[in-house]
DNA sequence: ATGAAAATGATAATCATTTTCAATTATGCT
DNA sequence: AGCATAATTGAAAATGATTATCATTTTCAT
């Protein structure tokens, strides 16, 4: 299978996106950056930043939101979904969430927006609270 | 990132709740805190985060994150309804959100969960941008 | 009126992210 | 190879939102 993504604007790409992949598929800048120097990779966060970034742009990870703001990144093609948190304990159930796809796609489109994508969050009390 | 602020009521926070409305139920901090100087009101940026944070914790309002990681407020209001936002310039549509809703009572009645709340935005880039 | 407790807000600190810019490295051309 | 020039890098500084600190002011019960 060839890669569609043989040139990229940095050489670091490959290196950064490796690192995300070994995480998990989902980390934040700063995290991927003390990985790698734990890994002993020499590379600076400005580059870490650029290189998820142009990762971004060639639509090969997604960008994200924690609570506090912080960017996480994650690797497309892992499977999209929402959370149930709940509000007593923060206990989190993922879901998936097709229909909410589908909700934004044609709203968006309705309304002649491009490049679409959406969040949403379920909000409750658990069975245990 | 720890956080030391607890709940506590403060005299600020009507005054705060009303700018967040005559907004439109919709601004960041940093907005609400422009709006309150113009209307030549006499208050601290660190009152009105205060005020945002207690308002969240009393679920008066939401809160929510722009894209770029900034965090809005939304009155969580009788009339609910959601928001389709331009990545580019910023200009919101107000949408009802019938499905969404349904999509989030039957998930969470599916998981047990109660007293149940959520939030979803879609973004993407206007026709003009 | 008095004092304790709550509230305020200026200021400084924090932290993720972006910008700057000089130095290094790759690339292409003759 | 040798040289020019563009691309890449990353340290350091800047930016901007948010949070912590703390001295001062206000509220309120007595």
């Amino acid at each position: 299978m060839a890669r569609c993504w043989e040139h990229w604007l940095s050489r670091s790409n490959p290196r950064v996106l490796h690192t995300l992949e070994s995480a998990g598929g989902f980390a934040s800048a700063q995290e991927v950056y003390q990985l790698m120097q734990r890994e002993g990779q020499s590379i600076g966060l400005t580059t870490v930043y650029r290189a998820l970034q142009s990762l971004v742009n060639e639509k090969i990870v997604d960008i994200l939101r924690r609570d506090d703001g912080e960017a996480i990144y994650r690797l497309c093609g892992d499977s999209h979904h929402h959370h149930i948190v709940c509000k007593g304990c923060g206990d989190t159930v993922e879901i998936e969430g097709g229909a909410v796809e589908k909700w934004a796609q044609s709203l968006a489109a309705e309304h002649g927006y491009r490049d679409v994508g959406h969040s949403a969050e379920i909000f409750g009390l658990c069975p245990k609270c």
